[in-house]
DNA sequence: AGCACGCCGACT
DNA sequence: GTCGGCGTGCTC
């Protein structure tokens, strides 16, 4: 007798179809089985959600007489975990999509791509390589079993790797006092863990000796290690190699992440999915990989911004990390030198007594070996003639660094950048009275906007405080740095005979491919004296002669329209600093220097930065976030349009303003004290990048103290969305982006 | 989102 | 006379 099924398909949520389509199949399947299913004139991945029971109706409209039947199940697949699938129902609701794009989502191209015969093939072959004498055995018909064997271990026994004994470990290195009391702190309690360690302080040691110790007690286990770009990462991932593969075989160790060819993806994805791939190392894709017997996750350097994923379905890695070890019943590691606000914020004891906090930290405080932390200096550019770039003490410290043959890394920070003006004069900048802001300027237009509240104001002529006339903006050009710097070192490369090399990495100069790489060579060669460069250069790099390293424009971030701004300086501040004084022996002789040149040389993130002092700043963020009822004390989530006119899209969106307001109004009038109550509507405010390729591009930021609030009240939003883009014409697509991490 | 259908402008 | 622009509408 036929069944009934529904399946999962790419149906975005902006369309008028259900989570799930419903379709006639021979068999009952199990949840989690993938299937191939037509859809409308194409044939589709699909995966079954509901093992659905006897014959009956379908659910949303359609009648039983309209299904369409599956194409064909994809056999030789274990049907994806229950725990995965609840990850995907997690992901969907909280960010707002629809089940079958997140399940999607996290699928290998290659079986979105190919038809079912071509997957087949392709699973043959991989597994007869994984194991020639092995690889003619029959697979059993998975999918064809009854829906109980749903909630079985879905790792498929005959292809998942042999229960070996647990072999004894190549001695690890020794740990420090720090370093094993984390291990211990990991191995007995439940987690989620923060492990917060300076640079330097081991933190990659205890991830590898926490995998390792699981998987002495479960010889099928998995572990997952999520990085922020898989390409900064060589030596991490040299060294999970290097520690695991001689346990298990290189085939344990895979990556996953979009660098890889479609076919690298596929492999990745079945031996992880299969059970092969003890270790599973990948960006924040990877989040959504199959791994059934998954029992720790790590996430390095957990503060980083690339974890947030930015276009479509827009997770957050790092938050769906926590998520999906509670469901799995996992460990997961948090790990940074400077954690984000968030994390840290979870990690600290609540105000409410008796309240545990979320995460449990782990902290890790010391360097190991004798690196020392690098001495902090500030330069008082308020001190220096207008317009200067590099500072007198500044190319002073850097000459004296060259002529001794050490290297020197230069520090821009662009990211967070936008156009404040200030008053030359007296210093005086752009100020919104409403925010804890400052308003941008817009060229178009020459008006002051804030883009938190919208008030806008016309350029004023002259600085209101002090009636100077020179205004200016804040910031200053990369070329021009390199070009300056060339200048300064002239005269200093003829006394010493030889010419500094000066070479710069940005998004501008590292169009060629492979140049990147070519660079970062170089300067570990040491054929490069100065290296100028954006965050890229801050992280993770060991090289080993950086003695000197200096940030020089980092104002515009103190003084951005992006609350967080401030937060991701500090990171990247503490992050640099890190690269300086690898080197015990250069360090011993001549501690290591960190300069920043500014003109707020008393602004609470210096002082912190001076002493390396995380927790100070941490806590003074925390503290003004608290007051202004920001992240994490609040939540947000932003509905960001695109349309062909400004016009357009301010129509749209302050037509969605004022029915949600109504909403609300409607909802505290039946129900004083109802759960909507907390919610804040701001105006439309153009983005940052207000118009892109011929596209005006809006915001409307929504707030809440209840993340479940916030979440109910979004749901709601959907279809005055959809109502709302057939009234607008211009408007071409509509998003929600929940836990916005820049506005 | 894809993908088809459909209805108007510049090309061999 | 067609190729191709993107507006509209549908997908179990």
């Amino acid at each position: 007798m036929p069944h009934i099924v529904s399946v999962l398909v790419p149906t975005p949520k902006q369309s008028h179809l259900p989570d799930a389509l419903s379709y006639w199949a021979e068999n009952d399947l199990c949840a989690g089985t993938l299937v191939k299913v037509p859809l409308g004139p194409r044939e589709v991945l699909g995966i079954v959600w509901h093992a659905s029971t006897a014959p009956h109706e379908p659910k949303a409209g359609a009648r039983t007489t309209d299904l369409k039947w599956i194409s064909c199940v994809i056999e030789g697949f274990p049907a994806l975990s229950q725990g995965w699938l609840e990850l995907v129902a997690f992901s969907a609701q909280y960010y707002q999509r629809s089940l079958g794009e997140v399940a999607l989502w996290g699928m290998p191209p290659q079986l979105k791509n190919l038809s079912a015969q071509q997957i087949q093939k392709r699973l043959e072959r991989w597994q007869q390589q994984l194991s020639p004498p092995l690889g003619a055995k029959a697979r059993p018909a998975t999918n064809k079993r009854s829906r109980a064997c749903a909630a079985q271990d879905p790792v498929a026994l005959d292809t998942a790797p042999q229960s070996t004994p647990a072999r004894v470990l190549a001695t690890p290195p020794l740990l420090s006092a720090e370093q094993q009391q984390a291990l211990n702190d990991i191995g007995a309690n439940p987690g989620p863990f923060l492990l917060f360690g300076s640079t330097g302080s081991g933190k990659t040691e205890v991830y590898l000796q926490a995998i390792q110790a699981l998987f002495e007690r479960d010889s099928l286990a998995q572990a997952l290690i999520m990085v922020p770009e898989i390409n900064l990462t060589p030596q991490l991932q040299a060294r999970v190699r290097e520690r695991f593969a001689p346990l298990w075989g290189e085939h344990s160790i895979v990556c996953l992440h979009s660098g890889l060819t479609p076919a690298q993806r596929l492999k990745s994805w079945l031996a992880a999915h299969f059970g092969q791939a003890r270790v599973v190392l990948g960006t924040r894709m990877s989040i959504f990989a199959s791994i059934p017997r998954l029992q720790i996750i790590i996430v390095d350097e957990e503060h980083d911004v690339s974890y947030k994923q930015q276009e479509g379905a827009r997770y957050s890695a790092r938050d769906l990390a926590v998520y999906r070890a509670r469901l799995e019943n996992a460990r997961v590691i948090l790990g940074s030198a400077t954690p984000s606000l968030e994390s840290w914020h979870h990690s600290q004891a609540s105000t409410v007594p008796g309240v545990k906090p979320r995460y449990q930290l782990v902290a890790m405080p010391s360097r190991i070996g004798n690196a020392s932390l690098a001495q902090v200096h500030r330069v008082d550019m308020n001190h220096q003639p207008r317009k200067t770039v590099f500072s007198i003490p500044l190319l002073k410290a850097i000459e004296s660094r060259l002529k001794a043959r050490e290297q020197v890394l230069i520090v821009l920070n662009r990211r967070g950048y936008a156009p404040v003006l200030q008053c030359n004069s007296c210093g005086w900048k752009t100020r919104c009275q409403h925010c804890s802001a400052f308003k941008v300027f817009h060229k178009l237009d020459r008006t002051l906007r804030c883009h938190h509240c919208g008030q806008t104001e016309r350029v004023p002529k002259a600085c209101p405080v002090c009636a100077d006339q020179d205004i200016g903006m804040l910031g200053l050009g990369t070329q021009q740095l390199e070009e300056q710097l060339q200048a300064a070192l002239l005269s200093m490369g003829q006394e010493l005979g030889r010419e500094m090399t000066i070479e710069r990495i940005d998004a501008d100069s590292t169009q060629a491919k492979g140049s990147l790489e070519e660079r970062l060579e170089r300067m570990h060669a040491g054929d490069i004296d100065v290296l100028i460069g954006t965050q890229m250069i801050a992280k993770g790099h060991d090289f080993r002669r950086v003695t000197l390293v200096a940030a020089i424009d980092v104002d515009q971030a103190l003084f951005s329209n992006d609350f967080r701004a401030c937060e991701r300086l500090f990171a990247l501040l503490m992050q640099a600093g890190g690269r300086a004084g690898r080197d015990a022996h250069l360090t011993l002789a001549r501690p290591s220097e960190m300069w920043l040149q500014t003109h707020h040389p008393k602004h609470a993130l210096f002082e912190a930065l001076k002493t390396h002092d995380y927790v100070r700043f941490a806590t003074d963020q925390l503290r003004e976030r608290a007051l202004a009822n920001m992240p994490p004390f609040s939540s947000q989530a932003l509905i960001r349009v695109e349309a062909r006119t400004a016009h357009a899209a301010l129509g749209y969106l302050n037509e969605l303003h004022t029915q949600g307001s109504s909403l609300l109004q409607e909802a505290s009038e039946l129900e004083p004290g109802s759960s909507f109550e907390d919610i804040f509507l701001y105006s439309a405010v153009p983005m940052q990048m207000q118009k892109l390729a011929n596209v005006e591009r809006y915001q409307l930021l929504i707030e809440s103290s209840s993340r479940a609030h916030l979440q109910r009240f979004l749901r709601r939003l959907h279809e005055p969305l959809r109502a709302l883009k057939k009234k607008h014409p211009g408007v071409l697509r509509w998003v929600i982006d929940v836990d916005p991490q820049s506005l």
